[in-house]
DNA sequence: CGATTGTTTCAGTCTTGACAGAAACAAGTG
DNA sequence: CACTTGTTTCTGTCAAGACTGAAACAATCG
């Protein structure tokens, strides 16, 4: 679904180069991906386009590779934004903005999964209260409860571990 | 959005017990979570009434409780009973079936989220296929494969950990 | 072997939200 | 200060799928 009929009437560095046919694929399958975790397939089309652009991308070109609408890809860019998952870069003597992954995109990828979590374990704790002491369910909430914690834990410390991954290289 | 009217010409224990405020608030808000994630908000709310149940439940007492349709019930159960989060069990005497949070429900939804995981690793995997040796993309999608990598890691630790979560009490 | 009770399947309705196209808006340039 | 270019907002259309009620199906009991 991504076809490159962009550089019309351009002199800017191609966008994509390498193999296209797998990363159509690649891109095809982010948006794919994406929608089954409830992200509008053509913003995770977006995050595959940038991911293999060579450069960063304007909304133009975006509409033209991935062949959406610009309105549509507006909407999108903004909630990819909005979750700190792209950035726009202001390319020296260009009109039009440009947009690259984050850096931190997939920082924030975990750190949304921690949030879900917490919001999980507060449910649970929550629910716990409404439960008498000997009620049968309170064991089952426990277990629910000390799962969250324990996912939540796990995610704390793979975030620390991803934000330390450059230093002590060896 | 849970009303407790049934019981209706019944001798059987009672479902719900506690403060049925909070226990409702609790039903309520598993499924605006789960929905958030894709699921159902009746899925959702079938397991939150399964956690906080003190016995296991019918479908017919489901239907009751959570004002929804036999259909939307059947549907919803059948789903989770696929995904392993439901399981049914067989009352001596009864006639109607009775349904219970499977023992492996959490184990599962960490078996889930391993395998969404897994999927994204394969199409960094396959992107980065697409691109030659020297591409400036290349970086970015070693980068999301560390990432995948290292989350997937952390998933089949913390699936370890939970398997193993009784053994070893002291 | 009807009749009753419980469960699943089916067809239709309704809601949600993604997307497109057009209009409105900004900003920069001659 | 018009005019061009680029971006966002708005409105309408469309598709997906959640949910319901009714019909079909099972199974059990008198």
């Amino acid at each position: 679904m991504v076809s490159d009929e962009a550089d019309s009437g351009s002199d800017s560095p191609p966008l994509l180069s390498g193999d296209s046919e797998a990363l159509s694929q690649f891109i095809e399958n982010m948006g794919l991906y994406f929608e089954d975790y409830g992200i509008p397939r053509i913003g995770g089309r977006i995050l595959g386009l940038l991911l293999v652009a060579r450069r960063p991308v304007s909304p133009e070109e975006m509409s033209e590779v991935l062949q959406v609408s610009r309105s549509s890809i507006s909407t999108n860019l903004r909630s990819l934004l909005m979750a700190g998952l792209v950035e726009r870069v202001s390319l020296p003597g260009e009109r039009s903005d440009y947009y690259v992954i984050s850096e931190e995109a997939w920082e924030r990828s975990l750190e949304m999964r921690l949030e879900g979590i917490q919001a999980l374990r507060e449910i649970a704790e929550e629910g716990l209260q409404g439960l008498d002491a000997g009620h049968p369910a309170r064991q089952r909430l426990e277990e629910m409860l000390s799962w969250t914690a324990m996912v939540e834990d796990a995610y704390r410390k793979l975030l620390e571990a991803w934000q330390s991954r450059k230093e002590v290289p060896a």
